[in-house]
DNA sequence: TTCATTATTTGATATTTATCAAATGGCCTA
DNA sequence: TAGGCCATTTGATAAATATCAAATAATGAA
């Protein structure tokens, strides 16, 4: 989650759930609906409590997913999030789900009311850093059913939840690929 | 470069700059230098004022560049600088260069000192996590030759100044591959 | 300049993955 | 439960890229 990795006294630890619970909004969603649409500017960073998300986009009329979040991370159109610019990300809820929401506007308030905050945010872009550095060795390297083995490993339970086709395109292949690997195992 | 896009007055972009002066180190650097060794842990930002450098590592026995880094650019083992374990990157400087070292220690000494500096170093992360998305998708999407033809587009000098087999591991194909793809220009 | 070394190109072939088409399977709902 | 819709699989073939081998070109040091 956003805040694992922070080395803080018990004082401020509670003092920064306190400040940030007070700009998180918790609610329900329904499978399907969507979180952000694209072309429009995004202002939410959303944190999955349970169920189960997707980022993706359209390229050449086909739907490419960008990210998945399982319980316990985040997502956002982070694009749009960082630049203020109109995203290309839309976000979706795959099953009925339990979902935090984080404004940018207030989050930018927190930001500058208390900087030492600044943070647990850098933190958190290290951490998803490093997770896209990984997907691009990962594409360089190994091959579509090497990469669908690592899925299998690392997050199993996705294969399950999530279409197949989401999971190829994930992966940069097509479809049909992904079923043919699927057969060999 | 690292303070691009500071939104700051000039009185606090006058602090920045001298607070971060002091900790700035000023050296010249010969072809073929490695600035960073694998396998250690990576104390240093690194910010190339003139010349050029790469991150590379060994897979498989293979020299793969993961990362140019031109005039005007930064450069170091993130994944050690944030995690402070021993990183797999190699940084080489591959002309003779001017360079500007910033160390960890000194890093973390201002931010602690200054929390507001939190906030170019967000901005940078964000920065290059959006750089690296771009390339994520030019892997799914775009062949060779697209990946080939864009780095032409962008930043075309690299061509030139980087020995082909670079540019292949950089862009996940052979040499071979890279050769065939220019001859057909 | 000449030689040795390294970088790049070219050729032949194999492997991986995409594409297009169609069949099958699963699931929802009227 | 029958029909329709969508997801998945299967088949045949094409395209992209890798691999292995060798030739050529470029580079730098003696």
């Amino acid at each position: 989650m956003i805040f694992d990795n922070i080395e803080a006294n018990q004082q401020e630890l509670a003092n920064l759930s306190e400040d940030f619970g007070k700009i998180m909004t918790f609610s329900e969603h329904v499978k399907g609906t969507i979180l952000h649409k694209e072309d429009t500017v995004c202002n939410h960073l959303f944190i999955i409590q349970k169920g189960l998300a997707r980022a993706f986009y359209y390229k050449d009329g086909q739907d490419i997913t960008a990210h998945f979040a399982l319980e316990g991370t985040s997502i956002t159109a982070i694009d749009s999030l960082i630049q203020r610019k109109r995203s290309r990300y839309n976000i979706e809820v795959l099953e009925d789900s339990s979902i935090i929401s984080i404004s940018k506007g207030d989050l930018d308030g927190l930001l500058k009311a208390n900087p030492k905050y600044e943070k647990p945010i850098r933190l958190y872009m290290e951490q998803i850093y490093i997770d896209l550095a990984e997907r691009v060795e990962d594409l360089i390297f190994h091959s579509a059913k090497e990469r669908y083995d690592k899925i299998l490993e690392k997050t199993p339970e996705l294969i399950h939840r999530v279409n197949l086709m989401h999971i190829a395109s994930y992966l940069g292949i097509t479809q049909e690929t992904l079923s043919r690997i699927r057969a060999m195992a």
